[in-house]
DNA sequence: AAGCGTATAGTCCACGTGGACTAATCGAAC
DNA sequence: GTTCGATTAGTCCACGTGGACTATACGCTT
């Protein structure tokens, strides 16, 4: 019940991302998700990031590493991830990356898809596919019964639309799945700059 | 600052829209609703269905009409919608469909894109369309600043989805708004069952 | 006729959201 | 040198959400 991957929001598992990355206090969050433009995924509101924080802490998720003062300016309390946050941030991908409901978990799950093996990740992202397809076809059923009973097209622009996302999200999907299992696609902990460096010199060779 | 439009919720205005299609008592929408799978576009819980036509009553966009009672279930509160309330849904419509940040609210107002007259349907849509292709512009801008800066591509996942979405409903677009422009797409109130019988014969013919 | 599941109709409440607000400090212009 | 705006850092609260819960009535089985 009181699961704590179930209660995480799409902002919490943002800021436990960002905080994978280095002890970070709150407010500093808000403005490096902001130069991210991670507000295309989540809502950033000062209201909201602290919040999420202090829950992320009662939850055991992050935790307090001081409070540190620069000059004058207010003191701030910087925090850190702990093993049960990283744990959770992977386990509520595996929840969220296969569901085709929940729009926006599934683009913060897909975000950070990166933390779980390609494997697992090319397999969740597999029977996400499929219900994709599932879902366009029972959405072509609704629209085929509606022209059938003489629904005027004007209502029908919606569903449309719709259709044509699912299809092009479909395509996306069939693309993209064959690139990340092929071994040439970069997977895994992030290349040092010299691997960087070494990767970039093969992919100019070819 | 307490404008009855602004404080609409998606769905507030599919209350509204299935109000103008009839007096209803709260949980015949319900049903309604899951029948119409408007749950496409918006939760719909009976705690917030309820609390909704609350909110909606208060405003004086809907009112009551009379409490009926059907054998000995539980009384049931029916509620119509006043003009106030129509107007409401077609201001929220024209607020909303310009914009390119709220997906679900769009959703929502292209579902109901039918009660606007057409030409100020098709104003509202280019702009859109072409803040739409503003945003797929700064999209590849950062996709492209990534790249450069060594990003591995693992970690652009979700911004690929994002262009292959964003550049599928620019193109569903420009091929909806030439279709709704053409005097031959039907438009304003719905078409009497033989004035829908001569459409489907011209069509037919053609 | 007793039991049981489902449909009907609605209430209640814990919680997350996001906008408004506070307050101090720094830099720049006048 | 003081006024003004922007930045830094965070608090507060009204409100909407959605899941849990209540209670009665209907229909079906045993």
């Amino acid at each position: 019940m009181t699961d704590p991957v179930a209660r995480l929001t799409p902002l919490g598992v943002a800021v436990l991302a960002l905080l994978s990355e280095g002890d970070m206090h709150p407010y500093e969050m808000i403005r490096l998700m902001h130069f991210r433009r991670d507000d295309r995924l989540v809502t950033i509101t000062n209201g909201t990031v602290y919040h999420t924080v202090g829950r992320l802490e009662r939850a055991g998720l992050i935790a307090e590493v001081g409070v540190d003062r620069d000059g004058n300016r207010p003191e701030r309390t910087t925090y850190t991830q702990t093993d049960a946050g990283a744990a959770a941030v992977l386990e509520w991908v595996r929840r969220e990356l296969p569901r085709v409901d929940r729009p926006a978990e599934f683009r913060v799950a897909l975000a950070e898809v990166h933390g779980l093996d390609r494997d697992e990740a090319i397999e969740l992202l597999h029977v996400r596919r499929d219900a994709l397809a599932a879902s366009l076809g029972s959405l072509e059923d609704g629209q085929g019964h509606a022209l059938e009973k003489g629904v005027p097209a004007q209502y029908l622009i919606e569903i449309d639309r719709e259709l044509a996302l699912l299809r092009a999200e479909l395509v996306w999907m069939d693309a993209v799945l064959p690139r990340i299992a092929d071994p040439d696609f970069a997977w895994g902990p992030t290349p040092t700059p010299s691997e960087r460096y070494l990767a970039q010199r093969k992919a100019a060779r070819q």
